[in-house]
DNA sequence: TAGATTGTTAATCGATTAACAATC
DNA sequence: TAGATTGTTAATCGATTAACAATC
C-alpha cells in the first residue's frame, strides 16, 4: 500500500512542475489507472488533507507524503559495490530530486579502492562503520555480486546500517531491526513475461 | 502473488546449484520469510507439482514455474536508451541465467547510433518496426530519460511491442494489450525510508 | 444555491492462515 | 508402521469498492 504513495507522490510532483495547483482523488486516480476512492482511503489512514469541494493542493499534498515518507529531509546514502550497476546508479542524478543523496563509495577490488568515481572517493569496505558513523549514515544500496551480498550485508549490518536496498537476485537473512526493499531485474522481466503470455486471460 | 513465483524460481535455482534435490514448502518457506501454507497455495492455483511425504524437487519445480512464467524458452528482448542505466543492464548478464536476451539497442543520439556497445550494434529508433518484426522480439527495456520515455512508448507499440520493463520515473499510458512493468529506483529507496523510520511500529 | 469532492461507513471481494484427510 | 508432507477445505483476516452525508 506504501509503494502506492510513493506513485502518487511522483505524480504530484510531475502536476506541480506542470504548474496543477489542485487535483481531485478521481483525476490522479485516472493519471495512474485507480479509483479515487482507494486514493481516499490510502490518503485518509494517515490523515485528512483534502478539501471537500476543491481536492487536494498538488505541493501541499506531496509535502504531506514526504513527512509520511520520511524523505523530508535528504538522506545520506552508502553505496556498497562500485561495478557497472553501481556506477549507472551512481550517475542516475534523479535520487536527489526524491530525497537520497549517495555520499559514500565502498568497494573490495584493490583497482577502485581510493579512486575517485563521480567525483566520491572509494573506500575500502573495512572503513564502512567508520564512514557511516561520521557521516550520520543509516541507509545503503548493495549493488555487490550475488556471491558476496550476504557477506556484505553482514557487515552493513555490524556497520550499524538501518536499511538496504539490495540489487543482488538473493534474498538477504537480515536481523528483524533492519530493513530491506530488493529489486531483481530478473523477476521483473519474468513478470512482464508472465503478464505477456497470460494477456489474452486477462483482457 | 505472481512474484512470489519468481521468488521460489530463484530460491530453486540457488538450491539446485547447490546439489539439493528436494525441499518442502516449510523449507523454503523458511528461506523466503513465507508460510508453507501460502507457498503450497500459490503453486495449487497452478497445479499439483509436490509429492506429499517427499515435498518438491527442486530442478522439476523450478521447470514447471518457467512454464507458468513463460520462460522456458529465451526471449529476445530489444534495449531503448543506450545511456549509462542502458548500459548497466546490458552489462549485468544475469539475465540469461532467466531466460532473457537482449538482441538489439536502439537509441536517437547520433554519438552512438551505428556503434557497438557490448558488442551489439545500436540501431537508430526509426528501424524498431524492421529489427523487431525480423528478430522476432515483443519485449523492450526502457531506459531512456522521464522526458522521453512516453513518446518512446508510442513507437514502441506502433512497432509492435507487447510487453515494456519501465525504468523511467513516470506513469506510461498504454494501450491495454500492451504489459508493462515500470521499476522506479527512487520508489524503492522512499518504501526503505518508510520502513526505516516506522520500524519501531513494526516491531 | 448548485456542483464538486472529501472523509468515512458498510458491503464486497480476495488473500492468507489453520487444520487435516490423503499419500508416500 | 510411524513420520513427513502434500493439496484442499473452511475460517480468518485484510483490502477494495460503493455509497453518501458533510463540506466548500
Amino acid at each position: 500500500m506504501v509503494n502506492r504513495l510513493s506513485l502518487y507522490l511522483r505524480e504530484l510532483q510531475q502536476l506541480t512542475r506542470d504548474g496543477t495547483e489542485t487535483t481531485s482523488s478521481t483525476r490522479l486516480g485516472e493519471l495512474l489507472g485507480l479509483t479515487g476512492a482507494q486514493i481516499r482511503k490510502d490518503l485518509a489512514y494517515f490523515g485528512q488533507f483534502g478539501y471537500p469541494g476543491i481536492g487536494y493542493r498538488c505541493h501541499e499534498l506531496s509535502e504531506q507524503i514526504r513527512n509520511i515518507l520520511g524523505t523530508s529531509h535528504t538522506w545520506p546514502v552508502a553505496l556498497v559495490g562500485v561495478g557497472n550497476l553501481g556506477r549507472a546508479l551512481l550517475r542516475y542524478k534523479g535520487f536527489s530530486l526524491r530525497g537520497f543523496e549517495v555520499v559514500a563509495l565502498f568497494d573490495v577490488s584493490p583497482t577502485v579502492v581510493d579512486t575517485d568515481v563521480e567525483g566520491l572517493p572509494v573506500f575500502h569496505l573495512d572503513d564502512l562503520a567508520d564512514t557511516m558513523r561520521v557521516r550520520q549514515i543509516r541507509l545503503a544500496v548493495l549493488s555487490v555480486p550475488a556471491a558476496a551480498a550476504q557477506q556484505v550485508a553482514n557487515r552493513l549490518v555490524v556497520a550499524g546500517v538501518e536499511g538496504i536496498l539490495n540489487f543482488a537476485p538473493v534474498t538477504l537473512s537480515l536481523p528483524e531491526n533492519v530493513s530491506t526493499v530488493g529489486v531483481d531485474l530478473a523477476i521483473e522481466l519474468e513478470q512482464l513475461s508472465f503478464a505477456v503470455v497470460n494477456r489474452t486471460e486477462n483482457a
